[in-house]
DNA sequence: ATGCGTTATTTTGTATACAAGATAGGAGAG
DNA sequence: CTCTCCTATCTTGTATACAAAATAACGCAT
């Protein structure tokens, strides 16, 4: 690991990995000097990589307050998901539309990588190889203003851990949906696709309902 | 105007309304000892706020060699245009569905004003008034979610001026748009105000096309 | 013992000072 | 006269120091 670039875009980075990772919890207070310590660093550069996070929605700055995860409440998620389903729809609509044949095959190799680690229950991997077949399909689109928005939202969404997979007969139904969308992509079937991909990503919404109610019960 | 808010958030405040007005223009260099003495600030909270004036977008920060203004290529409108039609398309569903008599009035209250603004061919008032006409239905739809996106994307819009209104018939087009629009909110068909309000914002993208290929002939 | 007010301490916000990389200008060689 | 390399200067990036606000702690009165 070369440590080339600036001490405020290290912390950034650093930092937006402690959050994904959730060794920083939604909610959490941030103490500069602490975290300027911790890292080694000066509290000017970690100011400034929080000001970052801050604009990208991954703190929540209360002046004079201090610096606090943010968090998503359901509420959030019934709002996000839905323009997710849109913007990932629009994705699949436009790849549809570009895809050629080695993009297709590409994209199908990867398809075949869900199909397995699907059939060995690896949620973990399966997850892994979803996210970069969704980014594949992104890059494929060719729109980059619409991989930004979708990105900025995708960081949000990692605040916390949405495993909706863990739900019963959910991963099945996710690769139903796949397997559809690679059919349609495959047929160059654009509106097709992007309801494949609205419906995908609205499943997933209505999976994490099941979810915190089947929660709130237990 | 009370100055209670940090330096920080003030520099922001003040570089955006800078760069919304162009009196920085895109593309050009901000030194940033000269603009921490032309604030009368010192560099640190200055600093602060160019990070987040770039994780809006509306800066670029190249390590080492400067700060400056984002500029936006056509090719960028053509992305953007789309992304800004699905999401206040969506804005419009919602806002339908919402719509009381109450709110349904104010909506009227406005494009009243719109009427009246284009008939006397007030470019200047239609704009603002079409402007405050977007973040009633916005405010009406009540996602605030959607509304942060489309906030987003509004604010890189405005780098440069796209006075698609100047150009010949548009505006009575936009009004016509408009018109339609009120209607089918009055119906309380969210699918028709759905797809009046897509096509008005790509009817805009259209007219700027039409105008820079005016302006390259020119 | 509890509630309030005052003081002490911590923590954020800002300015200044310094280090290192980038740019510009000039001197020397071809 | 032009190109290159070296040096001087400027600019960004970082650390430290200080001011002001917020929090915590303590004592006092009820």
């Amino acid at each position: 690991m070369i440590n080339k670039s600036s001490l405020c875009q290290q912390a950034v980075d650093l930092l937006r990995k402690r959050i994904f990772s959730h060794a920083l919890l939604p909610g959490q207070r941030l103490d500069e000097a602490a975290l300027a310590a911790d890292l080694g660093i000066s509290r000017t550069p970690l100011r400034e990589a929080l000001k970052i996070l801050s604009a990208e929605g991954l703190l929540h700055i209360k002046p004079r307050r201090g610096c606090f995860v943010a968090e998503l409440t359901p509420a959030d998620l019934e709002e996000i998901f839905p323009i997710m389903a849109m913007l990932e729809g629009r994705v699949a609509y436009e790849a549809a539309l570009k895809a050629g044949p080695n993009e297709l095959k590409r994209l199908d190799a990867l398809h075949e990588k869900l199909e397995k680690y699907a059939a060995a229950r690896d949620v973990d991997r399966y997850y892994e190889v979803n996210y970069v077949f969704h980014d594949a399909l992104q890059e494929l689109a060719g729109n980059r203003w619409l991989q930004h928005m979708i990105g900025d939202l995708r960081k949000l969404l990692r605040l916390s851990r949405h495993r909706s997979l863990k739900l019963e007969g959910r991963q099945l139904e996710s690769l139903a949906e796949h397997r559809a969308l690679m059919a349609a992509l495959q047929r160059r079937d654009a509106p097709a696709a992007e309801e494949i991909m609205k419906n995908h990503l609205l499943a997933q919404l209505s999976a994490l309902r099941r979810m915190a109610s089947r929660q709130e019960v237990a």
